[in-house]
DNA sequence: ATGCAGTCCTGTAAGC
DNA sequence: TGCTTACAGGACTGCA
């Protein structure tokens, strides 16, 4: 389940390899993914170069020598790496792109579909689609906003931590993790948080998404980096996933609960609801 | 406008 | 042992 410091991972991986490499020819796969890969672009792709990569909330931007942006976004299976040429095809490969010099060759594999990979004409664009739906970054979230969407919200916290548009690149284990953090329950309505767990929340937020990145992420199942390596912060999780086991603060037993749609991980000593 | 449920998709695991 | 069913969840649609 990529979310930001996986997919912060992925990009960070694929700069170096990618940067500066040619498109020598792009291969796509027969099904298709969530949004269908527009014939056209794959011949307008060939002998364009990478001129950089980076990221915004879940979404991974590659930008090329004409101005145009290849957007992607991993879902919940995508894999999206710099593989030897020469090395063996794996299974729910999508799109392949090889590179000039035939040694290395960017593949995206995603066994779901869930993800998605699209081209746009120019940095317009991308900002206009990406920024209509992302809020802020996870760091240094701007206080007073982020505040006015909580407290003047009904929804609760799990709910307002998965929208996109609270803040970018939260997913349901970081949502988790942090709200274990700020030792909130995911039940919690927005508007009945105080401005001084508000704050909290923010803090945990950027801290639990910092310790992740650091980390390259979480390997929970198919998540693997730009260059095919697990993440590890799976082993520092302390809420999500950890259903039965001892609260890492207090001792009582982590509880699962089924909020806004996701399975939420708590602890019910440390995180009380109110 | 707002918030929620349903939808897509398939590998894995639990249940009978 | 082999089949069926439930579950995982990011983004999006449609409904109340």
């Amino acid at each position: 389940m990529p979310e930001l410091p996986e997919v912060e991972t992925v990009v960070r991986d694929l700069r170096p390899l990618l940067v500066g490499r040619t498109i020598a020819g792009v291969e796509v796969g027969e099904r298709k993914l969530r949004r269908p890969w527009n014939a056209t672009w794959g011949p307008t792709l060939v002998g364009r170069t990478f001129t950089l990569a980076r990221r915004r909330g879940k979404w991974i931007v590659l930008e090329l020598d004409d101005d145009r942006r290849m957007v992607v976004h991993l879902g919940m299976t995508g894999q999206f790496t710099v593989a030897d040429a020469m090395s063996e095809r794996p299974d729910h490969l999508h799109l392949c792109f090889a590179l000039q010099g035939g040694d290395a060759e960017l593949r995206y594999r995603d066994s779901r579909r869930f993800g998605s990979i699209e081209l746009f004409p120019d940095e317009a664009t991308v900002v206009d689609y990406l920024g209509a739906k992302l809020g802020p970054e996870p760091f240094d979230i701007p206080t007073k906003p982020f505040a006015a969407a909580l407290q003047g919200s009904s929804r609760n916290l799990k709910a307002l931590l998965l929208d996109q548009s609270v803040v970018a690149g939260v997913g349901n284990i970081y949502a988790d993790e942090a709200l274990f953090a700020a030792k909130l329950h995911p039940t919690t309505r927005g508007c009945d948080l105080t401005s001084r767990q508000v704050n909290k929340l923010r803090e945990a937020i950027s801290t639990v998404i910092l310790k992740a990145v650091a980390s390259r992420g979480s390997t929970i199942r198919d998540y693997v980096g730009g260059s095919g390596l697990r993440g590890e912060y799976q082993h520092e999780l302390t809420a999500y996933g950890r259903t039965g086991e001892a609260c890492v603060r207090c001792g009582a037993v982590i509880t699962v609960l089924r909020v806004a749609g996701r399975s939420s991980h708590f602890c019910p000593v440390c995180q009380k609801a109110q």
